[in-house]
DNA sequence: TATGAATGAGACTTCATTCAT
DNA sequence: TATGAATGAAGTCTCATTCAT
């Protein structure tokens, strides 16, 4: 029981093949942009492999050639945003003498608000493979690189003596609702959202400043 | 554009016709009880209307003499716990002369978990619910209304000066981060579960002891 | 490896509901009438479920309500005939005070050529299901039946004191040999296939013969 | 009509090319031999254009070079062995002054039996050449000649008054009973197989003796 | 001549929903 | 009102063959 996947793709999600060639790499760009279009423009359901491969002027069959089922291109069009996500998760997030946690969540945030915001396509993507069961598995997987490579580092150096695993339950609060709410502040209206985001901000710097004080006391006594 | 849905059901998702009859009443629960035991037993795709109605030992021409489709049927789902919910938190988000903010917070809380660790049914509705696209606006709704008849009213009581605004954007974020995260307490090992809803309690009550003493010190001042 | 097949049919070759109602009845035979037409008219590989469904004037859907897939009809065609000669052979073989051997064996032989020669369709759907890798094991399993049932009884009756095993090598040779070469006495000309069935009869006949011969002998000694 | 046959191969079944130099017919090797193996390790329906180019080591457009399709490997396969089975028939089937044709007839059947037994190879190979319905003609072809070139003299010999057509008929029975039951004595277990083809012996003796005897009342009459 | 990426017709099958009885 | 057989649009994916490089 467990949960609700179903259907599982008979071949995995990932990639049949890495193209090499400049232009095998073209096409499959072509094929990830004509996903996202149809994302954008006809919601999640029209997302269909024959569709994609009309909208990307490519045979069917070259699409599978590189993806062996729908879910590994939705996958794919996970990894490029995933990477993005990262990286700038790793250059925001670190505290050095002249940079408190404070100032380096702040500006994480910020960063993040950004890409919401700005990026309509990375949101509908965003939502689209929250939405894809088939991809429950990978998505929790790079949840957890996030969270082990990133954000335990992060959260340790304010709480340096807390166990390890209050350490990645902190780090998973954050990670999930930082990601729950930038989700949430793509829904309402213009004035509502850039409060939920002063709202996410005020809520992160309130819960952590408490494990700060709880750990500086907890430590000291 | 705004959202990935698509195929808008025909004929949304409200019951054809409320079952007056006793016999009709009984019939509409043996199908949701169906679709309860299928979503359990089977997992999310299996729940197909034939199969409800087998499952059901009725007839599917019997289902769509209640339900206009599919949606309808999780929808109804949906509501029998909302109901549930809602009352919960009625009861236990009240606060008095001798009940502080923090006690109500904290009985919610445990009610809350209670329902979503005890309820093995509660919670594969829940999580299919939530993997429903064409059910996010009932959702929507539903919140909002949680939100406006209960929890704004909770916190308006710890913040009586806070603009409208503000008040909904906190309710939303409390709101939303519990559900979030009850879900996510059902997913890692009992350990790990309960260490989640301890965080999730650490991080209300932060959340809005800081906003209650900035609103103190706003309002003082 | 040991043999040929591949594609297992996912859910058998079995009928997926045996048609109770008159109208369904009528429904299935429709189906396997125009599976024959197209077998006969366009050959084995346009024998396809959607060409079925359009021949027989009903939708894909109805198709898929009594047959799992494409094997299962071509099954369904081999027991409407499997049956027809089953009862035939039990008729003709049997050995009576005033009905040699010989003379069974020879009007077997004609009845058999009988339907080999004058019924177009059938002979057409014999082949394909010999033509068919999935309905091997379906193939094997009604010739142990025809084997165990008919043909070794007749061979017990001229063979009293042969060997179990013998006396089933003797039924399969002749059954095999039988099939084989009607099916050979259909693609010559006219002239050629009346030779073949004569030759056939002439071989059974010898065959048998020196087999009772040597079992006279044997036993006699 | 005649027959089930379909598509029917748009370029024949014929090599597109001799290969003259060399290095080609080392690649038509190599492909004929890629082709086999599949065969043998992974089944009939494993035997795809493309697995076969990649098996053999070589692009899918080489294959394209010396077979115009998929049928045309399968023949070229059938050749090979068939030029084997030709050979081997001319120098056993042969009569002379010290060797009768029960002698003749047993070391023929013996060096067959001996083919299908020790050629796993040959075997497989036989198999899906019956099974591919696109060579039937190609099959038929291909008796006909070893029925023409070798097996009615043998005959012709044994009965040297009979008509020409029931000569060829005679020589088609044999062939025919030969090869199926040969292919029918690789299904059942050891001990049955060596029974088979115990009574194929016994069943062709049986069948010429009488032949030969019927032959001689009549002539001598 | 060799390569192998690209093609695309078309096969099979599912399942929400309708509607004649 | 109940039934459930019938519908058919639509989706995913394969694989023989071509053809530009």
């Amino acid at each position: 029981m467990e949960d609700i996947e179903t259907k599982s793709p008979e071949h995995g999600i990932q990639p049949r093949r890495q193209p090499v060639q400049a232009r095998s790499r073209e096409r499959v760009e072509k094929i990830l942009d004509a996903a996202v279009q149809l994302l954008i423009k006809e919601g999640y359901d029209a997302v269909k492999t024959n569709a994609i491969a009309r909208q990307a002027g490519v045979s069917i069959g070259s699409v599978y050639q590189f993806f062996p089922n729908r879910f590994a291109i939705f996958n794919a069009l996970a990894e490029r945003y995933r990477e993005k996500i990262a990286l700038s998760l790793e250059s925001h997030l670190s505290i050095s003498a002249n940079r408190t946690w404070e100032v380096a969540l702040e500006e994480t945030l910020d960063a993040m608000a950004e890409m919401w915001r700005t990026d309509w396509a990375f949101h509908s993507v965003w939502l689209a493979i929250q939405n894809t069961a088939e991809l429950r598995d990978s998505r929790e997987q790079y949840r957890n690189v996030l969270l082990r490579e990133t954000l335990t580092r992060f959260i340790r150096t304010l709480l340096p003596r807390a166990p390890d695993a209050q350490v990645v339950s902190i780090g998973r609060v954050i990670l999930e609702t930082s990601n729950l709410m930038l989700d949430l502040s793509m829904r309402g209206g213009k004035a509502q959202d850039v409060m939920i985001i002063d709202e996410l901000r005020f809520l992160l710097h309130s819960y952590l400043s408490a494990h700060v004080a709880a750990h500086v006391q907890q430590s000291g006594s």
